[in-house]
DNA sequence: AACTTGCGAAACCAAAAGGTTTCATATATA
DNA sequence: TATATATGAAACCTTTTGGTTTCGCAAGTT
């Protein structure tokens, strides 16, 4: 069960649920009553925001308080950055680059492609009906 | 089918498809050949980054070449850095808040809760066995 | 003590995800 | 022309997801 901060943030409600609590701790109960869904589902999804670090939850008497710790969200933002310059800048170079390349595609790549075609080919034997 | 940006990227072998032809338009077959999963695979992964944008396919012949069109995590990033400030910020105002207030949650949240309230139990009665 | 609340967990379900094979087709190439 | 390559698409399969009910229990309330 892969569960990290991506995945996380990929489901709508998760996402909704972090910008209630970002703003102040609260209750499961009160969390899951702003929700169409049952408490079932917004407990699971809290467990899954709390297994991947972006909320904290903190027993007080019965209740347990659900806090947002909203640094992981920094492992989404340094990847999302890093791309920035790719769309910040002209493509234009780059569509032309297109034009050159595309006989000839990136020898890096291909030949890391070309090892991966030995092991895909083993794969597909693997699976395949005739032996 | 939900397709938008937070789930095309939630996915590990996406988000690696994404890197790959971020610096080069490729072709479906070299991009596939870089991934130990099947061809086909690559490509329904292919087919969901073009549908929501982070991709567009041109054709080239026989070839069809992917190239990034980043511009789609600008969303992402958006909705991220709307957090910063709840990470960058010391938190011991809010723990405060937090002791404050866990008696009596947040009064706004709670009236939108009530009325969540009613339909929630709507809802049960629609799928209660007991009539 | 009896009742209400807030949780946690289990059993179940349907749909979505992520993969795999296999097959057909169009485009290059030898 | 015969062969190889690049795709698209369908049929299937297994695991994950996101939900629902139902039950039990502990902690507050009356």
């Amino acid at each position: 069960m892969r569960r990290d901060v991506f995945q996380a943030i990929a489901d709508p409600t998760r996402r909704e649920i972090l910008n209630m609590v970002a703003y102040q701790p609260l209750n499961i109960n009160t969390v899951s009553l702003n929700f169409d869904v049952s408490r079932a589902a917004v407990y699971k999804h809290l467990k899954i925001l709390a297994e991947c670090g972006l909320v904290e939850v903190k027993q007080k008497g019965r209740e347990r308080f659900c806090e947002a710790r909203l640094e992981g969200l920094s492992q989404v933002s340094d990847w999302v950055e890093q791309y920035r310059k790719f769309w910040t800048a002209k493509f234009d170079s780059l569509e032309i680059y297109l034009d050159k390349i595309q006989s000839k595609p990136n020898s890096k790549l291909i030949s890391k492609a070309n090892k991966n075609l030995k092991k895909k080919k083993n794969v597909s034997r693997k699976y395949s009906s005739k032996r």
